[in-house]
DNA sequence: GCAGTTCTGAAAATTTCTCTTCATTCTGCG
DNA sequence: CGCAGAATGAAGAGAAATTTTCAGAACTGC
């Protein structure tokens, strides 16, 4: 064993640079499902991921251990000392902190706000939204509060990509007006509108609805003042052991929606994507420029 | 295996009066450190309990296992739930959905991903990280690629109203000298770094710890080249049912250190965030003249 | 492209594990 | 005490796992 590295995730984690293509593969799979992963045979582990029992018997020895028996040995004791450990139980996630560790607690949190959140969406919602999002002959626009719009933002940079006819609006209200006026009948204003609603928000919905805008709302289960002019609405809870609520699950369900509209109509996007790629080079290309100067 | 007995233990204890003396020292071992026991050989199990392998073989077989794998298979499995979250064990999240909806593939692989990223999570990287954060003697300086700024900015804005001396650096590249020229010794710099990791963004890490910046580095399980440069690095698992990888429990990092900051210093956070109030009511005065011009 | 290197898995060799056989030991009872 | 019957473990046969070898594949640098 190592010197260096305390758990066997320690070893693979340090050493992991120097791991091969078929060792890396099998390290991530071990990782994935850490310790549980190295219960069975080299056969098992080995075949589950997709590489063959050399490669496994060569990668234990380079991480430091005599051979497979000892480096599942040491597996055993990890598991041990976790299940042993009444409070590593069920409620731990980060292994080596206490269960009211603050890691903890919000992971618990954000389970629960994921699991309430999904129970209560419901799944047309979701696909009417996906569809409008996807639908080529709409413009898409997207607006924020002042902690919402880094949200906006993301789900803004991702759709672009996907499709033309894209916009970002500031969270700033002086420049809503003209957005408006830009609008045609038919777009589509993802509204991002959680607690501390803010009353100018309300007032955009009523207006672009009043346009014939189709209106997306992202708010939390208490509803913001946008909800009764928005067609579809995403209802998340942001509760958190914070002072501040959680955009964890928003952010969910805004990176399911993007998945799910660029599955749609993958072909389309797909050239697109390359298109764009090409972009991204060149411009990496000028940039090269700036860092040049900044050395 | 007996079909009466859901667990291994079950089953032995439904047996019990049937074993033998040598059998019954053997059971009594197996069930005092269940399931963890039964995790080696035979011939470790029989030591273990002081009895021959013989016994241990004839054991099981009587218990209804076909031999010893069979028997060790299934504690294993008993081993792998009880380890494993059982919140990730819901097949379905969304209910009136099928398990195979985006939305529940998604969920599953996000709760995988926090699970993977808070055991392998170091909880004395977060712990040093947040003190750094929380030091107000330092100025920090967010930067984020062309996905991750809206992370960047997300923690940016957060940060704004816990403490002063807060900069959210562009993500373009060309004004990147000038803010490295307004650092200091000893201030902190904290880049998102993920996956088609940027050059110029390792050239901005090199720079400015040369120049004694501390690096907070937020990546991907892969690693990014910034990390040679990173005092701190938080390596988050990122893959997701989708073209794109997810930021959700990069996301979850970010607002957990938010909340271990805030909760640092709590009567100086706030203060600030009560005059930050005030401010921001004036500035909603402020806006709701425009709302005026807009309707 | 090509030579040299590294990586990889099939297959054989080796080790370890599991199970069965069987002789020995233990237990209960006349 | 001695015997029948069950229980136990040593030892070996057989099975499975682990390691090593080696040849082909993939990659790298020129």
């Amino acid at each position: 064993m190592p010197t260096t590295a305390r758990t066997v995730s320690d070893a693979i984690r340090t050493r992991y640079d120097d791991l091969t293509r078929a060792e890396r593969q099998l390290a991530d799979r071990i990782l994935e499902n850490y310790p549980v992963s190295g219960l069975g045979s080299i056969t098992a582990i080995a075949e589950n991921a997709g590489v063959s029992t050399p490669t496994v018997a060569r990668m234990v020895q380079k991480l430091g251990f005599k051979g497979y028996p000892e480096f599942q040995s040491r597996l055993h004791h990890e598991l041990e000392e976790t299940i042993s450990n009444p409070i590593a139980k069920h409620d731990r996630w980060a292994l080596n902190a206490p269960g009211t560790h603050i890691l903890n607690r919000f992971a618990d949190a954000i389970t629960a706000n994921l699991r309430e959140t999904l129970s209560d969406l419901d799944t047309k919602t979701f696909e009417d939204a996906a569809a409008l999002l996807g639908d080529r002959d709409r413009s898409i626009y997207f607006v924020g509060g002042r902690i919402t719009c880094a949200l906006a933002e993301y789900f803004f940079t991702h759709m672009q990509v996907i499709r033309p006819k894209t916009t970002l609006i500031s969270t700033n209200s002086s420049s809503w007006p003209q957005h408006v006026l830009n609008m045609n009948r038919g777009d589509v204003l993802v509204i991002f509108d959680i607690r501390r609603y803010e009353q100018e928000m309300a007032t955009l919905a009523e207006v672009a609805k009043s346009s014939g805008i189709v209106i997306i709302l992202m708010t939390d289960v208490w509803g913001s003042p946008v909800a009764q002019h928005a067609r579809h609405i995403f209802r998340v809870r942001i509760e958190a052991p914070s002072a501040w609520d959680s955009s964890v699950v928003t952010l969910f369900v805004v990176e399911a929606l993007i998945e799910a509209v660029q599955s749609c109509a993958w072909d389309k996007t797909r050239q697109r994507m390359n298109s764009l790629e090409e972009l991204f080079e060149r411009s990496r290309l000028f940039r090269r420029h700036n860092h040049q100067k900044l050395e």
